[in-house]
RNA sequence: CGCGGAGUGGAGCAGUGGCAGCUCGUCGGGCUCAUAACCCGAAGGUCGUAGGUUCGAAUCCUGCCUCCGCAACCA
């Protein structure tokens, strides 16, 4: 392990994921966007040998599920256990590795969120304030504006929602619809005054800009870094953050008006990153093991760095909204940094949830290898702007890639050396200027590799380590050792014992990425599952359960000659060109039906 | 004129005033241990668009077009 690594070792290290809002299945721009990056993030923070606590849960609450669970006539928890279990199933096939993995609907996140609230209107951050709200009489409750429906004022369109004409674009409120009514079951609206809690961001705006400015953020992405600034030269204004529902938090006050109103859902499902950090400490047997992650020392510094992976939509949620509510409360770390993905597109079209056309990551996930669907979702993750998933695509970076490059070059130095050294890892000779560089480039790759890492520059990252096999490849071709060998049986030996050494090396650096291939390849190389030295992997997230500390060693390190390797297999599998058309029309199916 | 991001060969990207580049793919040739990697060569771009500044613009300025997110009750 390099000096450099040695010094980061032993930090904490928090990975906060968006919460999926339980009331629909993962699509492929969730995984790609926010849970997968985060685990790739994960793995290596935890390999370098920080301490990683990497969190997240089902968001139980919102009127999208309690409008679910009425159509389907179940209660709104039943569609939050639905979803929880198949987000947990999508976890587990692809390799996603939490700590915890929970939801908001628990005993401890409803304890947290009212402890937050409670103590945030006692340090006068919240402020009551009547307003008027949309309510159906039928439906005995008040609607969000975008489920009021009428015609719109300015261009008469007559499907105008609530919040904004979607014909004219023009921004509205709900009372000036003419004929409002639910867009549920078009029952009238009326609209009557009803009294919330507000967050006072404007209060809390100095503290926020003193935080903002405190550091250099040009290390966010700059989407992030304008999104934020843009909201805080406008100037905040408060936020209200309860609502008239049954289903979520209740609002932790002795008020008899307030019994009947819950606390909103982006108010409680942000505070989920802190209490599930709670709840792990809970199950770990160590109450206070959170404080590791949350607790600021006595200086003001943060115990640990956040990182909080997300899609664009969510940015101002992480870096004003969350931020001012942990100012308010006080004691507790802010986001380090706020990695925020854009949005992946579908065969050149934007994903639409409601026409069915999506890449729901469910219907996939069983047909391909997870390395596949990880290594497709990582090059063409929409990491600095709008991408695409064309099923072309995917199979051709699968096969030339994947396969051709990274699964070829493992592939042809195995067999041959296992077929011509009695499966044993051959002894170097004298090394000449082509061994020392292709050892010298590993570790020019690994270092630069590390680095990208490091800055979530997860796509790059990979493809440094890519590079590092197109770089054996070539090493391999010039020195033709399957034609030596039949003359010069020592010579083959140094070039495959190089070549291991690189294989070895492209097992850690590509590890983060398909764990579930280098998994495969340590025990080929010969060493021992979970023996610690390259990429021990020793246990799964499992439902809503602790996931086991995987101790992979993040470090070049050496295949020691004379070692037994095991018979090799392919690593990754080829795909049919096929499919591509196959699943093309898959996804029309969908669309029709 | 609400705010912000983006537009460069088929795909993904780099390029902040000096001959438009890289990776992948495509086509032709070579080699072949291996799930056909690697090597040599070729085609392919009026840099979204119109104008301006400049000896010189992908780059700086202005207008317009297109895509994306936000727009404080979507989460």
């Amino acid at each position: 392990m390099t000096e450099e690594n040695n010094k980061k070792t032993g930090q904490n290290i928090l990975v906060s994921v968006a919460w999926p809002y339980a009331n629909g299945p993962f699509h492929a721009g969730h995984i790609s966007g926010a849970y997968l990056p985060a685990d790739i993030f994960a793995r290596f923070q935890r390999a370098i040998g920080n301490h990683v606590l990497m969190v997240s849960g089902s968001d139980s609450h919102g009127t999208p599920i309690t409008i679910r669970a009425e159509q389907e006539g179940v209660t709104p928890l039943e569609i939050v256990e639905r979803y929880h279990a198949s987000f947990i199933k999508t976890f587990e096939t692809l390799g996603i590795e939490f700590d915890l993995f929970t939801k908001t609907y628990t005993e401890n996140h409803y304890a947290i969120t009212q402890e937050i609230f409670k103590t945030l209107l006692r340090k006068g951050f919240l402020y009551k304030e009547k307003m008027v709200g949309s309510y159906s009489e039928k439906q005995a409750r008040f609607l969000p504006d975008r489920y009021v429906e009428g015609i719109c004022p300015v261009c008469k369109n007559p499907k105008a929602r609530g919040d904004q004409c979607d014909n004219c674009g023009t921004l509205l409120d709900p009372a000036q619809l003419g004929e409002p009514h639910s867009r549920e079951d078009g029952s009238p609206i009326t609209f009557h005054e009803t009294e919330h809690y507000f967050l006072d961001l404007a209060k809390l705006q100095p503290a926020l800009e003193d935080w903002i400015n405190s550091q250099d953020r040009s290390y966010w992405r700059d989407n992030t870094v304008a999104y934020t600034k843009n909201w805080l030269k406008e100037g905040l204004r408060g936020r209200a953050i309860t609502r008239d529902l049954e289903w979520g938090v209740p609002v932790p006050i002795d008020d008899p008006t307030f019994k009947d109103k819950r606390i909103y859902v982006w108010f409680d499902a942000v505070i989920g990153y802190y209490s599930a950090s709670h709840e792990w400490a809970k199950i770990q047997g160590e109450p206070e093991a959170w404080q590791g992650w949350w607790k600021l020392n006595e200086d003001g510094t943060a115990p640990a760095r956040g990182y909080y992976f997300l899609g664009k939509d969510n940015i101002t949620f992480h870096t004003i909204i969350w931020p001012a509510i942990l100012l308010g409360y006080g004691g507790l770390a802010l986001p380090y940094d706020v990695p925020a993905s854009e949005f992946l597109n579908l065969e050149g079209e934007k994903m639409s949830t409601s026409r069915n056309f999506a890449l729901w990551v469910p219907d996939v996930e069983e047909r391909y290898q997870p390395d596949q669907l990880r290594y497709y979702l990582t090059v063409a993750a929409p990491e600095t702007r709008d991408s695409n998933w064309s099923w072309a695509d995917f199979v051709s970076r699968i096969n030339n890639e994947l396969v051709g490059t990274y699964g070829n070059l493992v592939n042809r130095v195995l067999t041959n050396v296992y077929k011509n050294y009695e499966g044993k890892v051959p002894a170097p000779g004298q090394l000449d200027e082509a061994d020392r560089e292709l050892l010298a480039a590993r570790e020019t790759a690994f270092k630069q590799v590390s680095e990208l890492l490091e800055g979530v520059h997860l796509r790059e990252a990979l493809k440094e380590a890519m590079a590092l096999a197109t770089l054996a490849n070539r090493y391999l071709d010039e020195k033709a050792p399957w034609k030596v060998i039949k003359t010069d049986r020592e010579a083959a030996g140094t070039t495959f014992w190089v070549a291991l050494q690189i294989i070895n090396t492209l097992k850690v650096l590509t590890y983060p990425f398909v764990p579930f291939a280098a998994e495969k390849l340590h025990e080929y190389l010969g060493f021992e599952a979970g023996d610690g030295t390259a990429t021990a992997y020793s246990g799964r997230a499992k439902a809503g359960q602790i996931a086991v500390k995987p101790t992979a060693k993040w470090a070049v390190e050496e295949v020691p000659a004379g070692q037994s390797l095991r018979q090799p297999q392919i690593l990754f599998s080829k795909l049919d060109e096929k499919v591509v058309e196959e699943e093309r029309q898959r996804l029309l199916d969908a669309v029709k039906s």
